[in-house]
DNA sequence: CCAGGCATGTAAACTGTTACATGATTGT
DNA sequence: ACAATCATGTAACAGTTTACATGCCTGG
């Protein structure tokens, strides 16, 4: 659903196969961008079948042979549609941030561990951002030396926002545990009604 | 899988049936928190069966029995060993916000898109990022007057500094494209390879 | 000789959403 | 009369991940 235009976005620069395609997802970004192939070769099946894109067998010697496809005039128009964006309120809000994050399912409950133990957990999720906000600036340089277009350059800065938010707020959560430290001091609570 | 211990916590705090554990999540944060009954009803099946929570059927005149699960010590040890967190480099850390979000999607061909188009896009995008924002706010703001726990209220301050970030890149992103309409001018530049 | 790249896919498992089925009571 | 609340669930569908199946060629 989301994949597809994806898909037919980078076929419209350049017709491909499901190979390329994944390739060129993991090198433009990064690794961990790559589709799987679950998900890549009924995407393109589905894409087929719409008439939005079109296939061309092209056989090798020794290899299987290349399925190339290109984007149809319908796919063309189906991809500027969406590239618009949808109408206004279309798409339903979801605030599902709670299940994505397995954190803050846990800090629904931190007040049930003692303030030190809560603090460390909280201090090696710390670590963890830190260490993902690396990487995907790592990436962002890359991708700025090899003259990436800025705006895919964007995406990536994205997550690195993401990722220096979550440390902001990481790092509030640990403000708010060292003055349950203070006032609790050394009585524990213990988990119960 | 991210459920369940949610509904651990839970019930750990005060022994509930499927319907009184919706209400809750759905009033101490926010209707859209609710969790749906697909959902609910066979993961407290699935705790029943793991032996971390017990039934015992409370009959009512007129209304369907109500099923009433408290936790099993078994069921306690699993919830602490959860709260304190995965052991290291134990979660795989997964960079799918690109997948998670049309508009990054979309923002990986904007260069394709007549820059005054790509702007009423990021507007209206602006715009509801600007409004979930507000949303959370008041959600937040009822949570302080309602005297909730400091930690939960922090989920939702979450929830506010995500949406913030997405205003802030989306003002960056606004900022590119402007930049991209001095310079192009009035030649718009069409999709192609 | 084995790992990895090239290239296509399928199948099973898991997660999650929406809708359905039932039925009494209470409020508008 | 109609909708909402209370209360349990199931079933169908949609989306995603992981693993499997095949087979040749290349490099260490």
């Amino acid at each position: 659903v989301a994949l597809e235009y994806t898909l037919l976005g980078m076929l419209l620069e350049k017709p491909g196969y499901g190979y390329s395609l994944k390739k060129k997802l993991a090198e433009q970004f990064s690794r961990e961008f790559g589709v799987n192939d679950g998900l890549l070769y009924p995407a393109l099946g589905r894409l087929e079948s719409r008439g939005w894109i079109r296939k061309r067998v092209v056989p090798q010697a020794g290899k299987p042979a290349r399925h190339v496809y290109s984007v149809t005039a319908d796919g063309k128009r189906a991809f500027e549609r969406w590239l618009e964006g949808p109408p206004p309120g279309e798409e339903p809000v979801r605030y599902d941030f709670y299940w994505r994050h397995g954190m803050l399912q846990r800090c629904a409950f931190l007040r049930h561990l003692e303030p030190a133990r809560a603090r460390a957990a909280v201090e090696r999720e710390l670590e963890e951002a830190t260490r993902r906000g690396g990487d995907l600036e790592r990436v962002v340089e890359r991708m700025r030396a090899g003259g990436v277009d800025p705006y895919r350059r964007m995406i990536v800065e994205y997550g690195i926002r993401d990722q220096r938010m979550q440390c902001e707020w990481l790092e509030e959560l640990l403000a708010r545990i060292e003055e349950a430290e203070r006032v609790v001091g050394a009585r524990p609570r213990a988990v119960s009604g």
